[in-house]
DNA sequence: TATAAAGTATACTAAAACCGTAAACAAAAG
DNA sequence: CTTTTGTTTACGGTTTTAGTATACTTTATA
């Protein structure tokens, strides 16, 4: 019932672009994050990939936060990493549901349906800018 | 982000047996509840251990729940399988935050608390009652 | 009281997910 | 044209998950 470290990581990464509001080496990123080099880098290309930070690449290259503070939830930052927000694995579109108790949907899937879209709006309504000065 | 497999048979397995309302033989709660018999014992022995269900051993036993159902919780359920529910490991007892960015605790650590304790006194407040007719 | 039907306990294993690391490559600044 | 950076793909160790196996104990009942 855990987001993954990297999601964690992310977050930090993204916090430190924030917090600095200009372009940094990855290397930068990986020593104020806490996170390795290696790591930093593999979580930095699929923020990227979401448009979410953009890179410059050569000699005096790096990386830099695209999106508003303002806009960029931490949900879309988990989501980015972890995939979809569920807290049950019968949430997934592939699962099929054989649980017996109602008619078409069963009533534990419509609570944790319903519980994890309350967590996901929570956690997409709780900017970036809620966490810097 | 999700609870385990196993977290969603313990469900299903006290499901049956709140349903039921008397004393099953494990083969009855695997087959009815669709877990199999090896792995069903090994939820039942845990929901054994806290209480949840009672066993009786020796020819024509089985399992009991000996919750009510009206007190009997999701959240507990969840717990009973998964332990603590958190959303993210920083919240463990273990965890020492380096997280730069607060004096005491870091702001990130907050928000993910206020969500975890959120997210568990809903589970907690529905019991297994509110899913039997 | 024998025996078969149940649960108990411990340990094992296969597969998946998680958490990184490595290496070869491409782009761009100076 | 070389150095510094990012890019891509693949690899691998560790942990968790999900489920199984085996040997055992207990007890109803014939």
């Amino acid at each position: 019932m855990r987001i993954t470290h990297e999601a964690d990581y992310a977050v930090r990464i993204v916090y430190v672009l924030a917090a600095e509001k200009k372009m940094l080496p990855a290397r930068d990123i990986s020593e104020r994050s806490g996170v390795t080099l290696r790591f930093a880098l593999k979580i930095l290309r699929k923020l990227a990939s979401e448009g979410i930070v953009v890179s410059y690449k050569g000699a005096s290259g790096g990386y830099e936060l695209a999106a508003d503070p303002k806009e960029l939830s931490l949900g879309q930052l988990i989501e980015c990493i972890d995939g979809p927000l569920e807290i049950n694995h019968c949430l997934s579109d592939s699962f099929d549901c054989t649980r017996v108790g109602d008619k078409r949907i069963c009533r534990f899937r419509r609570v944790f349906s319903e519980l994890s879209i309350e967590l996901r709006d929570k956690l997409y309504s709780l900017k970036l800018s809620d966490f810097i000065d």
